[in-house]
RNA sequence: GGCCCUAUCGUCUAAUGGUUAGGACAGAGCCUUUUCAAGGCUUAAAUCAGAGUUCGAUUCUCUGUAGGGUCACCA
């Protein structure tokens, strides 16, 4: 109740941010880094984040698009307060069904006199272009701008008459003070031929209407800016604090990053199982920093720490490399249950894991979690151990025959069942309560340090995991528990022996 | 071409009118480890260039250079 007074009686307006895509495809990097800054913010000054669909470019509209995005921002816990589903007090969050919005504010500007129906083809406005480029001169519509307006009745694009073309200050919160020259200011489109507005029209009258104090976009709007600003004039509003975004590059900082240039979407990183957390954490850091050395956030602490006055200027470059030794250390800051959980759920969508008939118990995987923890930095990484079968130890036999024939080939093989006996006898003497990783390691370095350890463990890895590459034996030995253990050692000896003989 | 923006290690970046210019990823080396990985330690690596202001510029100013954006009935 008490906040809700303050709420009314704040001179400060409530904050409100929105992402705004369009419904155009995938979601990318460079929208996904956008929409988290902008939903940062929001909570941060305990606003309100508004997710809006800009699809008044009806050609260029990608089926399903809308839902991709909802699907990707629910992905990094992105929660919008009104969205394309939740409509809000102002209507509906998608352009397409708000036209009658832009058009009621387009007939104000006619009735002041500030916009009018464009008179040219397509091909005049085309030579008009080509003139001005083979001149070298920037186009500008209204040094073509007719002297009389005929009334408009929708059949042609309307245009705004920007009434005092002059240079143009403002201030960005993250550029600081910009200014531009009077050729950024000319006549744009209002409101197209086929009745729907262009972004320069409707993105202002919306975050008029939802009442968006902030608005944050990548840096090829500052070109534009001056055009927003002269059209917030004409409609006598005051313009929403505007924040500048750095690019996005591309690997060799020459391009900004672009969906031809392998900008992935952001599913993408879902399914190559990076965490949710990861991309939130990573994404919040090109493009701002905190100022301190810390990198590794969660996202309570992204919002506490997270400045407008801290985000850059420069563009940089997304480093996938960094991202996965990223998401490993969110990995290990995941509860147990749930990395077990996730690996679980990994394995067992994978076909060949179904093949070898492994079998995926908690116990199982609980088990052997902090191996594979420290074996990979994404859970795809898990196919490749599938693969490469590394993770067969965890489950299989080990091939006993392969084995056998490398002994024979390359160790002396008394002195393998030697060690190998040894090495059984003092494993059935650790007690089950104690078969843990530290004990089982007691019971036999000793012997091992004595005999040559490569003598001794080597034999061991290979008579527990049936290959060279492998967590080390007594870690082996505790995942695979003493009764497995013991039977593996047991037929590597039969094993032996039979080659012995 | 006009207008506009940007510039610190290979990459992401910190700092500030005075630091040995700090950290992280990647690299190299060492330690640990039966091997691989993981982990630990160490190391190499940068203020775009030139002027100016200043006792002192990476930081402020100017010029240049390079890169980027924009000049749509796309957003």
């Amino acid at each position: 109740m008490i906040s809700r007074i303050k709420e009314l009686f704040s001179k400060k307006p409530k904050v409100v941010t929105r992402f705004a895509p369009s419904p155009t495809g995938f979601m990318h990097i460079g929208g996904a880094r956008t929409a988290l800054y902008a939903y940062l913010w929001a909570l941060k000054n305990n606003g309100t984040f508004i997710l809006r669909i800009e699809d008044t470019d009806t050609e260029r509209e990608v089926e399903g698009s809308i839902e991709h995005i909802k699907k990707t921002l629910s992905w990094l816990g992105i929660e919008w307060k009104y969205g394309p589903d939740k409509p809000g007090p102002f209507g509906s969050c998608i352009q397409s069904e708000r036209l009658d919005t832009y058009r009621e504010y387009a007939q104000k500007l006619i009735a002041k006199g500030l916009a009018y129906p464009d008179p040219y083809t397509s091909e005049e406005l085309e030579s008009f272009r080509t003139m001005a480029d083979a001149e070298k001169r920037p186009f500008l519509y209204r040094k073509h701008r007719p002297e009389t307006f005929e009334k408009w009745d929708g059949s042609k694009a309307l245009r705004f008459k920007v009434a005092n073309p002059r240079r143009m200050k403002w201030h960005d919160e993250v550029r600081g003070d910009l200014e531009a020259g009077e050729e950024a200011l000319d006549d744009f489109i209002l409101i197209k031929k086929d009745g729907y507005p262009t972004y320069n029209f409707a993105h202002i009258i919306d975050d008029l209407m939802m009442g968006v104090t902030h608005v944050m976009r990548a840096d090829e709007f500052i070109s534009s800016t001056p055009k927003f600003l002269s059209l917030y004039e004409a409609l006598e509003i005051t313009p929403p604090v505007l924040v500048t975004l750095p690019p996005i590059l591309r690997n060799d900082k020459t391009k900004k990053l672009g969906k031809r240039d392998g900008a992935k979407d952001i599913l993408e990183y879902k399914k190559e199982g990076f965490l949710p957390e990861t991309m939130v954490n990573f994404l919040a850091l090109v493009g701002w920093n905190p100022g301190t050395e810390r990198e590794v956030f969660n996202f309570p602490d992204l919002v506490k720490a997270f400045e407008i006055a801290k985000i850059h200027k420069a563009g940089g470059v997304f480093n996938e490399e960094k991202l996965r030794w990223m998401n490993k250390e969110h990995l290990k800051l995941l509860p147990k249950e749930k990395f077990v959980e996730a690996v679980r759920e990994r394995l067992s969508e994978n076909e060949r894991v179904k093949d070898l008939g492994w079998k995926l118990t908690p116990e199982v995987l609980t088990r052997i979690a902090p191996v594979i923890l420290d074996r990979i930095e994404v859970y795809s990484d898990l196919d490749l151990m599938i693969v490469d079968r590394d993770l067969d130890y965890y489950f299989t036999e080990p091939n006993y025959d392969a084995l056998s024939l490398r002994w024979k080939d390359e160790v002396d093989l008394k002195g393998t069942i030697k060690h190998l006996t040894f090495v059984k006898d003092a494993l059935t003497a650790v007690p089950d309560s104690k078969w843990r990783e530290g004990d089982i390691k007691e019971a036999i370095w000793p012997y091992a340090d004595a005999e040559g350890r490569g003598q001794v463990l080597w034999p061991l890895r290979y008579a527990l995991s049936g290959k060279d590459k492998s967590p080390n034996p007594f870690t082996l030995s505790d995942i695979l528990g003493k009764e497995t253990t013991l039977k593996r050692i047991t037929e590597a000896l039969k094993k032996c022996a039979d080659a012995n003989v």
